[in-house]
DNA sequence: TTACTCTTTAATGCATACATTAAAGTATGC
DNA sequence: GCATACTTTAATGTATGCATTAAAGAGTAA
């Protein structure tokens, strides 16, 4: 699941399907942080065996999404601020190996056409004051950027937690300063890349991301989100 | 699998005893790297059904150390030079990281005895010229480093890739000169977490591993290790 | 031969049955 | 009332059966 790309077969298995549809649920709130649910529960809601749902809930598992407790039901994981703290460390060192690997590629092989454009989609967005916008072009970037780093490992492993991130941060996208510094970071960022400067990209996306961070694990504290 | 404590259950059910199992077997090299295998015969050869087969494959499938392909059979994955420069980079950030957080963290709640430990046994085989002692070493001061880091979900990946860089180093223990600067390294890294200093821990241990790194791609490669 | 279609084979994906056993509930003794 | 032993319940772990369907093989025409 996390690694290699996704044979067709996958879209038609009902494994598949529910490890889709059990992450939709998880992430759209359906089913909360910290609740419990049986197998024959989930199965019956997604109109499947016990069989598929249970495959699913093991790989979720080894995803760290949920956790599995025989006879007490598969429990949703509760992400503590602390838990975004470890995921955000995480994710400050391999998307800064990412724009440091990005940068040393060979310029004639790289297209950064993505990135410029959600830097430009982010711009537009903090003009009109529309945040959702803005966080959407921000998520972009970010995968964009992964993306050029070209280790698969790494695509895998920020994807993975890429929707806990996106929680998160909805909570406190209208509590946080209008992201300005950001701006300027993503435009050093990719400045730096198509410049060939490994360590400048390396440097200037990890104090961002370090920043980025730090504001939003005490924006949670702040406003008492012990769990999401 | 990856994430959360060891729950006891996991010793005595089938599905999780077939991930352990079906591990060794791929690293003792039993399962040789892109070989296929079909559910019901790794089934038989672990003396269970199918089902908790099926269930280790789709686990393990998550690690990204099997690919499940219907009809064709479980493929262990090998593993190229550039499979293990991706694993080496991200142990690279990672370490790093947990070894600046290591030198972060109040000194007295560091157990450094561990890391002295492996430091010590390291010199011991470097003296009397064991290499096998040496890497075992070796390994401990990596994975207790991890720990000290405090990162629980580091310490989830580092040991998820822990098995293929063990079978990669193997390849290369007797062709590799003595490990002399990687004790230096290490020593430094030491001092440096005792002495609270994060970035000279962190700067440290990330030009050890980029080393040693390269070393070893360098030593696969040269040695026409394609895939293992 | 090669390319194409049809048939056969068998591995899988899923549903289901069932034994096991942890947890909940009940009864008993103090 | 409280703790302990016993009973009941029901969720799970695993085996198994079967329909589906990809892949292999056979047959046919060029």
């Amino acid at each position: 699941m996390i690694f290699g790309p996704p044979n067709d077969f996958r879209e038609k298995s009902n494994s598949y399907r529910a490890v889709g549809e059990l992450r939709r649920l998880i992430f759209a709130g359906e089913l909360s942080p910290g609740s419990d649910h049986l197998e024959t529960e989930l199965a019956e809601r997604l109109g499947m065996s016990r069989t598929p749902v249970r495959e699913a809930a093991l790989m979720l598992e080894a995803q760290g999404l949920v956790e599995v407790r025989p006879r007490r039901g598969i429990r949703i994981l509760p992400v503590s601020p602390e838990d975004m703290q470890e995921i955000y460390d995480i994710l400050t060192e391999l998307e800064a190996l990412a724009a440091a690997r990005a940068a040393s590629a060979p310029a004639g092989e790289r297209d950064l056409s993505l990135l410029e454009r959600s830097i430009e989609d982010m711009d537009a967005a903090l003009k009109s004051e529309d945040r959702q916008a803005w966080a959407d072009a921000d998520e972009r970037f970010h995968s964009e950027l992964v993306r050029l780093g070209g280790n698969r490992r790494v695509e895998a492993i920020t994807a993975m937690m890429a929707d806990q991130v996106r929680r998160a941060r909805a909570m406190t996208l209208y509590m946080r300063p209008a992201p300005v510094k950001s701006h300027e970071d993503h435009r050093g960022v990719l400045e730096a890349i198509r410049s060939g400067d490994a360590e400048a990209a390396r440097r200037i996306h990890h104090s961002h991301r370090t920043e980025a961070g730090a504001m939003l694990i005490a924006l949670l504290r702040q406003h008492r989100f012990h769990q999401l």
